[in-house]
DNA sequence: CTCATATCAGCTGGACTGATATGT
DNA sequence: CACATATCAGTCGAGCTGATATGA
């Protein structure tokens, strides 16, 4: 192999998930670099379930942010701390721990927000507008298939 | 939200970095269980660039399959073990273990190769053959950008 | 001296599992 | 009884960093 230059292999080029996943570090080395000192990428998804959603069980904000349901607990319990969320119990149904946004999370969901914009047009640099468009309808045909 | 189905929020679903770092974790679950008892992706990936491009210094390993210099060493030490790779020093350059692929490790090449055919057909079959294609070289692109 | 290589030790966040307690 | 929820403890591989030794 040249020494100088060193190309990915063709047969890792073409293998899908080996480049999904390559594509998948690169992009969360640029979101963790832009949320640095402020958040995590899954406490973003959690604000942004909730600021769309609205109140919701911990058990749900894991499902469809598809964060484990012990992480959930994690997260939720730092953004509480902060004061970004707020939790009761749901009186409907006593396992539920009802989850709310409160003002100061949404103001720090849409900080967190700008910061990512960012990250995603260095990411996408090389793509044309309708190709990242393209990029995220695939794959989310693919998540949606599984 | 509704407690019976979970969608993934649109904030989400738009963006690039998540949707791709969600699809990464279906495809790696995927490949994962593909190779269980056989071997890990990272080797997979080592064994692959080997075999296209023939002997090679670790340093070139890592770079070109992205795999760092650290988690090489583990990877080629455990799989010189199995019999799968030759390690010998470059008698042009002292500094360099020039690795190459044994008939055995291209036998396994060849049977972990068929292993993750069948979790790729899994993780894209919501897809067409050329779109398969066209989300390896989008996202070929986003990786030569970077 | 510099630079690259190979190795080792260790950190860290992320994905995940199992067990437990509690409520429906 | 089963089932779902929330929580805790801990495992495990992956990505990464820093230090070290060695050779070009």
């Amino acid at each position: 192999m040249d020494s100088t230059t060193h190309p990915t292999p063709a047969r890792l080029r073409v293998l899908p998930s080996w480049v999904i996943n390559q594509a998948a570090i690169a992009a969360n080395r640029l979101t963790d670099r832009a949320l640095a000192g402020t958040s995590s990428r899954r406490q973003f998804a959690m604000l942004s379930a909730l600021d769309e959603f609205g109140p919701s069980s911990q058990a749900d904000l894991g499902r469809c942010t598809g964060i484990d349901r012990s992480d959930v607990v994690t997260g939720v319990n730092a953004m509480v701390e902060q004061g970004f969320l707020q939790q009761r119990p749901d009186p409907a149904d006593g396992r539920r721990n009802i989850v709310t946004l409160t003002p100061a999370g949404k103001d720090h969901l849409e900080r967190l927000s700008a910061l990512i914009a960012d990250a995603q047009n260095e990411l996408l640099r090389a793509l044309s507008p309708s190709e990242s468009k393209m990029i995220v309808d695939l794959l989310n045909r693919v998540l949606d298939s599984g």
